[in-house]
DNA sequence: TTCGTTATGTTATAATATAACATTATTTTA
DNA sequence: TAAAATAATGTTATATTATAACATAACGAA
C-alpha cells in the first residue's frame, strides 16, 4: 500500500521503493483515518468505533489482512466481537471505497487514495505477500475500450497481478 | 465461453453475438474435449475418466460453475465423489490451461483457446451471470509493462471485469 | 510379476462468508 | 424532552469454499 503526501498520486507510486512502505508509520495510518473521517463526514456517515478501528487494523498491516485475521485483532483489543462483526465493517469501508479487497487471496487492504473512486491494478507478490496499489489509469481505459467493444459496461474492475516483487527477484535471483 | 473455429482467436470472439454461445453444442463439447485429449497425450500426462467427466461437465454448463455444483452433478452421475475428487480434477485442469477459474465468484469455466498458454481477461454479467472470456494481448501486455515499471515480474494475471452484458444492458435500458 | 508412482476414495476439518433475529445506539420528529 | 423511526452492533447458527491426511486402487516401468 502506498500511502498518499509523500508523492503525487499519478502512475508513480511511493511504492516503487519497497523499503519505504513495508511497515507504515504512525503518521501515515493518522492521514488515513483523518482523510476517512472527513470523508464520512461530508457523505453524512457515521464513522463510528468499530469502522474506525478496523481501519486502523487494515491501515497498520504491512499486508493484505484476512477477515478472521482482524476479527482475532479485535478480540485481543478487548471488543466482542463474532464474523458479522469485522464483516459488516468491512463491508462499509469497501462501499466508501476505504479499503479494497483482493479476490485472489481474500484479503483486505487500505485504498491508497481514498479521495476519488477509482479501478486500481493490484501488484501481489506470491513470495512475501507484498500489495502494491498502482494507479494506472491507462489500463483501466484500455479496458474500458476492450470491453465496449463487447457491448460490455463495466461496473467493477479487479485486476490482480501476481508475481514476483523486487526485493524477491533479487533475493530469488542470487 | 467461446468456442474456437468458428473464428481465430484473435481479438473478436464469437461471443460478440451473446446468443450463439449460451448453450454450447455437443459439437462444441466432443471438440473441446478432443482437443484436451490431444493436449494430454502431447504432455504424457493422464487425461483420466474422472478428469474428463470434470471438463465435460464444465464445457456444458452455459456459465461459470462452482465446485460443489460439479461435484453434485458427479454424484448425480452415480459417481461416488467428495470434495477432493472435484478440487483435484479442478486442479488439474487449471494446471494445464483447460479451464480457468474466476477469482471474483470462486467458479470455474472452460477455456476458450486451450491450446497455447495466455492470459484472459474476463466479462462478468452482474445480472446474468454469463461470462465471456476474451484475449487482448494489447491489455496484457500494457499490464505486464506497467508491472515492469515497478520491477514486477507477473506469474499470474487475474483480469476480471464485473458489469452488464449487452442482453442485460438492453433489456435494463427500456 | 514386482515395485514405484500416480490417481482416486474417504473422513475430517479448515477457512471464508452470510442469514436471522435480538439488542443497543443514534437520529428524527412530535 | 419523549416517543418513534432508523441505523448499527451483538449473538447464534449455518452456508459456502477449500484442504489435510491417510487408505486404497490403478497404472507404468523394470
Ligand atoms: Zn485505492
Ligand atoms: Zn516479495
Ligand atoms: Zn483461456
Ligand atoms: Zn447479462
Amino acid at each position: 500500500m502506498c500511502y498518499p503526501g509523500s508523492a503525487t498520486m499519478t502512475e508513480q507510486c511511493p511504492h516503487s521503493d519497497m523499503t519505504s512502505c513495508t511497515l507504515p508509520s504512525s503518521e501515515q495510518v493518522t492521514r488515513l483515518i483523518d482523510q476517512a473521517t472527513e470523508l464520512c463526514d461530508k457523505r453524512n456517515l457515521r464513522f463510528t468505533r468499530l469502522r474506525k478501528q478496523v481501519l486502523e487494523l487494515v491501515c497498520k498491516a504491512e499486508q493484505p489482512v484476512g477477515a478472521y485475521h482482524l476479527l482475532d485483532e479485535l478480540r485481543e483489543s478487548g471488543r466482542s466481537a463474532a464474523p458479522p462483526t469485522v464483516y459488516r465493517a468491512l463491508d462499509f469501508l469497501l462501499e466508501q471505497g476505504l479499503v479494497h479487497r483482493l479476490a485472489t487471496n481474500n484479503t483486505y487492504l487500505a485504498c491508497a487514495h481514498p479521495q476519488q473512486p477509482h479501478a486500481a491494478v493490484f501488484l501481489v507478490c506470491s513470495q512475501c505477500g507484498h500489495t502494491q496499489e498502482v494507479h494506472t489509469g491507462g489500463v483501466i481505459d484500455q479496458l474500458r475500450r476492450q470491453a465496449g467493444q463487447f457491448d460490455f459496461a463495466i461496473e467493477h474492475a479487479s485486476v490482480e497481478l501476481t508475481g514476483l516483487c523486487s526485493r524477491c527477484r533479487q533475493l530469488h535471483e542470487q
